[in-house]
DNA sequence: TAAACATTTCGACGAATGCGAAAATGATAG
DNA sequence: CTATCATTTTCGCATTCGTCGAAATGTTTA
């Protein structure tokens, strides 16, 4: 039924569907441009202390000293992470005297992250 | 207006406003035990190589040895990828044979990977 | 000017990543 | 049973990454 193809010179892999192969590859092509973006994004979203960044935003706008209480971290940590943050668009400043405050920049970002716990919790239920 | 706090013995950031503290990390609460399984899975996701396994099985399901002719990998270094995905029960297996046939296990992974791709768009123009 | 909030630079440290080599596993055919 | 094939796993390595502190540097206010 499947075509499966003949030993190949250049590759050490035996067994494989190389017209399958290609379709998928074709496919893939598409998108593949835009995959370090997304993967990057998602490094990003890959860790807790970012996300409760994004999380305390949602509740409106604070300062740096804020933040770095509510995860207490150090000011300099703090604004580290902020910085990755800020460095993707997703954060934006506004500055009050001495203060900085933070915002979400984007409703869209918080929908997804929402979005993707839902679909998280149905699977870990 | 904003109740700036006084200098607190424990905490060496000397100006935050204690009760939006407070009030933010009450609303924290209630996401943050679910949010290390949140990061987890944005770092599963962080990496073009995994992305691509996923979009190439949207195709339709694929052996390991097909899988690793499109990512242009070793059978090793793309069963270990495999497995990263299968840890958190995001793929499907099926036998046939000698061979093993993966799937996508959850469509709703999928539209959630299109719609991150959509507000990456329309971020990055 | 000094003081306060914030950011950045530099560097260090441990942790995590990605993958190869080779052994182990599991399935099938003979 | 044995041989073989596809796959998985174990082990281990090299490299990169990530997180953060200390200290220097901005910036704004008073």
């Amino acid at each position: 039924m499947t075509a499966i193809a003949t030993k190949s010179d250049t590759c050490t892999i035996p067994c494989f569907d190389q017209s399958k192969v290609n379709k998928v590859k074709k496919a893939l092509s598409k998108e593949e441009k835009r995959l370090p973006e997304l993967a990057d994004f998602y490094k990003l979203l890959g860790n807790t202390t970012r996300l409760k960044i994004l999380l305390a935003l949602a509740q409106g706008e604070l300062c740096v000293c804020d933040i770095a209480h509510v995860l207490e971290l150090s000011m300099a940590a703090t604004s580290h992470q902020l910085k990755l943050l800020r460095g993707q668009g997703w954060l934006g400043m506004r500055n009050d005297g001495k203060m900085v405050y933070y915002r979400l920049n984007s409703e869209d970002l918080l929908k997804a992250l929402k979005g993707d716990l839902k679909i998280l919790e149905a699977r870990l239920g």
